[in-house]
DNA sequence: TTTTTAATACGAAAATAATCGTACTTTTTT
DNA sequence: AAAAAAGTACGATTATTTTCGTATTAAAAA
């Protein structure tokens, strides 16, 4: 699977989150913590789209784009990928800075708990 | 911070591991899974000491580089950035897919129960 | 109807990252 | 002593990614 480039991972997770959206849309939100011009998130959704990244219906003037990168997929690669580069491969490592970092709530905590038993379960 | 590029952080990696390395030590592990130059390895090493990403011992005539960039605080901003970026935020979300992926020891799971126990009670 | 606004398309520039070739120097080997 | 091997330096090329300007078209407003 094809690596999103950082730019094209915000917008893929904007449009995971939205489910389908017009370029306004996301470049209204990726404006909200990024100055960058509605023709440069444009050109970088076309692009998407002729990767195959996302989908796009053309039946109204203003297109609606869908992601079709599956989610899941491209999450893990990405983390084995950190994984690997950045965290000598470890797991534990990884996910015990991720949650110290974070400050997860209890019943998130108590989630993860319920995972763990169900890993060991195994 | 500077946000290390993927070669920068490719050989960040092995130095946190080796804690210090010639060219040709680091050139020599990036070749078992890589296929790349030997100079090109020496000028990524080069463009991190001219950023101030590791330290120079240029003692003898191979040169010894230490990693300068704190591991855990790198580590951090890539997670952090990972996590908003592809996770929505979400720690709870990252963390069981790296467990899921990744199969941990019984021992390590342990230690992770441990942490997120300590985690609570603060 | 005319003007203004809001879209897309797309080439091209600018910025960033990765790779390599070549020159030069120092060690080591023959 | 000469040749070969192993280093560093570094400019320049190539590849990739990001950004933007301009042309064109469709819709909305005046």
């Amino acid at each position: 699977m094809n690596k999103p480039t950082e730019s094209e991972l915000e917008i893929l997770s904007l449009l995971w989150e939205m489910k389908e959206a017009s370029v306004r849309q996301i470049h209204e939100r990726l404006a909200e913590t990024k100055d960058t011009g509605y023709t440069t998130t444009l050109k970088t959704m076309q692009i998407m789209h002729a990767k195959g990244m996302v989908t796009r219906d053309e039946e109204n003037r203003s297109h609606i784009y869908r992601p079709k990168t599956n989610q899941k997929e491209t999450q893990n690669s990405l983390l084995k990928n950190l994984m690997s580069t950045a965290f000598g491969g470890s797991s534990k490592a990884l996910v015990m800075q991720a949650l110290g970092q974070d400050n997860p709530s209890k019943d998130e905590i108590d989630e993860i708990r319920a995972f763990l038993d169900q890993l060991e379960n195994n």
